[in-house]
DNA sequence: GACACCTTGATTTTT
DNA sequence: TCAAGGTGTC
């Protein structure tokens, strides 16, 4: 195969590596997903395995598509026919469903996310007469959920303090809800699978037969469930390929653990274990300032990252005096690095610790009026219109979907309040029935049973809305996807009721109409395809195409690379985090996350932080982030706008002569923010910031030829530009 | 009993 | 800055 020719000896070692356990250790830009795709081509082309017989577990269901294409392009279109690729969770999902029997769900479950899941914690803490305050919803389902990635089950909730024994009887609670609703969380679709396999030998064997060879990506993000499913799967065949980085794990708090990746080597002693050092990605400055900062890091094996690209240029460092600055150095500099051709605006990125903070770089893009993308399906699959839709789609395919149901019984308002919701599922639990089957049997008006539970004033609407969904119900079968989409819009009114014409209502309606054409894609497949491809989307399986800078999460960033890369925060408290502080675990983790934000660039890095935040005036100074402490100074260009060393407690403060006197005192500054200024050697800039500073003004200007330079404005002899 | 408006509190990261 | 909860009105 000529292709392995391309590879280096470690990545041939691990791509034509043969049977048994492989661990594959891989720096960032190490070529890992290069592996991974020429190992499943390897195996199929040269080894003869069918490709039914792999599974393959991405991060992302991009990262999926993304290998599907690749294998394809090496070895054509049928290459991958019938082979088991997708995250954990949609290839449990299919699993799941296909082995519905052992479950004591139906086979047509719906998918909870997050906010169904803390819908019904609510719910049950409400019923349990519980006060929310000291049982907060978020924190009890946190609870839970870190429970079932351990596999532990309600039964086995340890219980140390009365808060355990309370978030026991709602875990409890909680489970029977989500049977009751025929609905699985995201949880329940590793754990499910994980029992199936471990308590269901003949199912296991099944499938540990089938897959020959088990490949894993990010595998030092995985939790216990889904190392457990890892092992039950290849169990069989012990073909097991793991392909991670311990200095990558950033999802502990999801339940991930690290040390999965030891486990590993224990429960396989004779594991071939591969390490790929070189970098194919980054410029070795960037190597360089990566490697100061996870080098300090705890119990880790010590990786030398080496490239062959140069050393490229040093970090760029900006500290701006708010986070307004912060916003428009970033957007400025962006503009400057496509305006002298050095970076095309598909090849920028600016990274955060936090979602919140794209808020203020979006205003500065907007304001800029150059186009952007943000990556987060949240910001899309999380809105309000959107999430009602999905919802009514949902109970059309599974009436029994509790959280569904309470989003959208009284929308758009009928009349349905807080006690028509309580009494139906009061009424729903005496009769051993769902909520949505009550709702639908009240259709029959007064000659349903349940009729008289409910005043006058109450049973009606609720019998009109069970009649529509009725209506829809019977409809369903005979529609694609998009008509019953339409079929709903248009009994609901629902763009009256969405857009009241103001910029705000307008907005709602395009994010319907935009989910409408993802609906489109699945004219020929089934609503529950539908269902579950929106409630598995991940942030990355929704970055667009185009050549416009991208806006992402430190988290979301994890496997991707750009160009010039600016990572913003860079203070105490946003990055690390202020509530990790208290979790030394925690903490190595934040480092850890700078340490896969700096290691996404390729040429140049921006690392930025801002005195102030938080709004005008109200914000407290902030610390640089510690970890800058942690760079050498060599590699660093540009300083803080206060002057301060990066490095105080290395820097040395010389007394040197008093200043010479001067002659006139600056009081004003002279340039502005946003200038073009002209300087004699390095050309046209933008001025960025300018302030006094004793008798001179000190400008800070981003050149197009050598980017930022601060200048004493009375030695540069700036002229600014019309 | 529903709804509009006002106040208060909180605010990581995501499949 | 925004969202959820509470209060007062219809």
């Amino acid at each position: 195969m000529d292709f392995l020719d391309r590879l280096n000896a470690p990545q041939r070692k691990a791509v034509t590596a043969g049977t048994g356990p492989v661990l594959v250790l891989a720096g960032p830009g190490s070529g890992k997903t290069r592996v991974l795709t020429q190992r499943v081509a390897y195996l199929i082309a040269s080894e003869g395995v069918r490709p039914y017989q792999i599974l393959a577990v991405t991060f992302t269901n991009k990262a999926a598509r993304e290998m599907e294409h690749r294998v394809q392009s090496l070895l054509g279109e049928e290459a991958t026919q019938g082979m088991m690729l997708g995250t954990f969770h949609s290839i449990c999902a299919r699993l799941l469903r296909r082995e519905a029997e052992h479950l004591p769900v139906e086979s047509n479950f719906v998918i909870f996310d997050a906010d169904d899941q803390e819908r019904i914690v609510k719910s049950v803490i409400k019923e349990f007469n519980l006060d929310d305050k000291r049982f907060r919803p978020a924190s009890v389902h946190a609870s839970i959920s870190k429970a079932k990635n351990d596999l532990i089950d309600a039964d086995n909730y340890p219980i140390t303090n009365y808060r355990d024994e309370v978030v026991k009887r709602i875990f409890t609670e909680y489970q029977k809800r989500l049977i009751t609703s025929n609905a699985v969380d995201f949880d329940d679709l590793l754990v499910y699978t994980a029992r199936l396999l471990e308590d269901n030998p003949s199912v296991r064997e099944k499938y540990a037969r089938r897959f020959v060879h088990v490949l894993v990506d990010e595998f030092q993000d995985t939790n216990i469930a889904q190392y457990t499913l890892v092992r039950h799967l290849s169990s069989a065949h012990k073909n097991i390929f793991c392909v991670g980085d311990p200095d990558q794990s950033i999802y502990r708090w999801r339940g991930a653990d690290w040390r999965n990746v030891h486990r590993f080597e224990q429960d396989y002693p004779d594991a071939q274990v591969i390490l790929l050092e070189q970098n194919y990605r980054s410029k070795q400055n960037i190597l360089d300032a990566a490697m100061s900062v996870i080098d300090r890091a705890q119990h880790r094996r010590k990786k030398n990252l080496f490239t062959e690209r140069g050393a490229g240029e040093k970090i760029f460092f900006y500290e701006a005096p708010d986070d307004y600055a912060e916003s428009s150095f970033v957007v400025d500099t962006i503009a400057q690095l496509v305006a002298s051709r050095q970076h095309e605006p598909g090849e920028c990125a600016v990274m955060y610790r936090t979602n919140a903070m794209s808020r203020l770089l979006e205003e500065a893009f907007l304001a800029a009026r150059l186009p952007y993308r943000l990556v987060g399906a949240q910001r899309f699959y999380g809105r309000r219109e959107v999430k009602d839709i999905i919802s009514f789609l949902r109970l059309v395919h599974n009436p029994a979907d509790e959280a569904s149901l309470d989003r959208v019984i009284n929308v758009p308002k009928r009349g349905i309040g807080d006690k028509a919701l309580s009494t139906i599922h009061l009424v729903a639990r005496q009769n051993n029935l769902s909520a949505g089957a009550v709702l639908l049997d009240l259709a029959r008006g007064s000659n349903s049973p349940f009729w008289s539970q409910f005043t006058g004033r109450a049973a009606i609407p609720l019998a009109d809305f069970g009649a529509t969904l009725a209506n829809w119900k019977a409809a369903a079968p005979a529609l694609t996807v998009p008509e019953l989409f339409d079929r709903i819009i248009n009994d609901l009114n629902y763009k009256d009721y969405i857009d009241d014409q103001s910029e705000e209502g307008e907005d709602r309606w395009e994010n319907v109409q935009e989910l409408k054409r993802l609906a489109l894609d699945y004219a020929t497949r089934t609503l529950e395809e539908f269902l579950e491809n929106v409630a598995l989307v991940s942030d990355q399986d929704t970055i667009a195409e185009g050549n416009v800078p991208t806006l992402l999460t430190l988290h979301a960033a994890k496997g991707l690379e750009f160009s010039a890369v600016f990572i913003v925060g860079l203070d105490d408290g946003i990055l690390p985090h202020s509530r990790s502080f208290d979790d030394p675990e925690a903490m190595e983790e934040e480092r850890r996350l700078f340490y896969v934000g700096i290691t996404r660039a390729k040429d140049r890095l921006y690392l930025i932080r801002s005195v102030q935040r938080g709004g005008r005036g109200y914000g407290e100074e902030q610390l640089p982030s510690r970890y800058l402490d942690d760079l050498p100074a060599e590699l660093i260009q540009g300083r803080s706008r206060t002057g301060r060393s990066l490095r105080p407690r290395e820097s040395h403060t010389t007394w040197s002569r008093p200043s010479e006197p001067r002659a006139a005192r600056v009081l004003e500054t002279h340039f502005r923010a946003g200038t073009r200024v002209k300087h004699a050697a390095w050309g046209e800039g933008i001025v960025l910031d300018s302030r006094v500073d004793g008798d001179d003004e000190l400008v800070d200007v981003v050149f197009e030829s050598v980017g930022i330079k601060r200048l004493a404005a009375s030695l540069a002899n700036l002229t600014i530009v019309k």
